[in-house]
DNA sequence: GCAAAAGTGTTGATGTTACACCCATGA
DNA sequence: TCATGGGTGTAACATCAACACTTTTGC
């Protein structure tokens, strides 16, 4: 099934062999400085031309649409590893104004060093946006990311999926920020610390913070190895 | 859009307005006697005669997915009213033999007693399983089954949506029975009991259970407007 | 009276919350 | 020496798990 169209985002004719009506569309969260942002791309053509968009694209024909999303994600973020995951179809009759596509939403979330290495995009194209600072997008794209962000709070709370918007060594209090900031609650700093060092889960290294006028915190990194172990014993992680 | 082809189910020629490359297929539980039931159809033609398979079928083009969804349980069932979520899309290159189609996951609850009224299929065409008697599906419909499976766990668990798979009056031992069963694990009847009563969720009818031979329980019916108040105030349902 | 399930009570263990407090460091 | 965040201690309170026990009903 090959086919010939115009792509809505970048313009260009796309001759591809490409499933029709079926498009991906992905929220990238990242953390940066107690706050969640999310990247968008702004359309350079078409009828969206100049809109804020969630990056997205076609599913190849012989592709799974796992492998589309991370191919995506690829080209538009440049970053190999990363969590992904599906959210859900998205499919009104009317959410997409050429005819009747439905998307497949997805959701990732990255550490913002590792997009700073090589981005795809020009600044004025890809923005990464304060949740307070996003406003219209195109389609359906506010629903697609609403989902996404009450999907992200309630598995956050339930899986150690947090640790992949933090760079790979932080401290517990940035750690603590980060819920604080996807869950919209404000945390106890002493009955975090002993929640979170109970489990287990991170690994306390030598190092300390540098460059803060107060007492250095303590590094820490993601321990995946042992969540496994302890998971295949019955534990259950839960902030 | 209009398209002829044929329906690997029914046999049929379709000649309908419907979208080409997606399909919808449905896990319908329902709950009987302590055990946990799937629907599943019997194909009657097409490459896949003869074996079993999640009921489903074709998304019209001026139809939303959920609606689609909803038309194709009834069409199954006869059933209007029924709890039914979106799981997410399934789509794997090679899942459909006869081409690249991409399904859309869907799963259904709902009373027993309802399905009997009016159903569409006749006994051998339609069938209820017990969950250790469904062997292998055609497709990728295991793969829907187990992951519609482990949504319902970790759902039922966190919302009050156990209820639509029990009459509408029962006992406090048929609820347990039924998280016992779905969650597979072993629940205290005391603990349990104080646990659910103490929810305020459930009204206490002045009606006994009739023709046990032993004390008649309580009958109870779920309050659904009370969740819905005690939620907006902040209320989180856990079993 | 016996079996079977309904339903109540109690207790120790565990987990959670709130908050007081000391420590280390740069400016 | 002060501000800032790092980090520890603790007592009150809420929740949970386990299990002994009483009640009701049909046979």
């Amino acid at each position: 099934m090959v086919k010939q169209f115009i792509d809505e985002e970048s313009g260009k004719i796309i001759e591809k062999s490409v499933i029709n009506a079926i498009t991906i569309d992905c929220v990238i969260f990242t953390f940066d400085n107690g706050n969640l942002e999310v990247l968008l791309i702004q359309h350079a053509n078409g009828i969206s031309k100049g809109k804020w968009a969630l990056p997205g694209g076609w599913i190849k024909e012989e592709e799974s649409i796992d492998e589309a999303a991370q191919r995506l994600l690829r080209e538009t973020t440049g970053i190999k590893d990363l969590y992904l995951e599906q959210l859900k179809a998205f499919g009104e009759p009317g959410r997409f104004p050429l005819g009747r596509v439905i998307t497949i939403g997805y959701y990732a979330l990255i550490k913002k060093s590792d997009f700073d290495i090589k981005a795809g995009f020009t600044a004025a194209d890809a923005k990464w946006f304060k949740l307070k600072d996003i406003g219209n997008l195109i389609y359906d794209h506010n629903e697609i990311l609403n989902f996404s962000l009450e999907h992200l709070r309630a598995k956050v709370k339930r899986a150690p999926i947090g640790f992949n918007l933090l760079p790979e060594k932080f401290t517990l209090l940035q750690l603590m920020q980060l819920y604080q900031e996807v869950l919209g609650i404000q945390l106890d700093k002493p009955n975090f610390r002993r929640k979170i060092l109970k489990m287990k889960l991170l690994i306390a290294l030598e190092e300390k913070e540098m460059n803060v006028s107060h007492r250095a915190a303590k590094l820490y990194q993601f321990d995946h190895d042992r969540y496994e172990m302890l998971t295949r014993k019955g534990f259950i992680f839960e902030v």
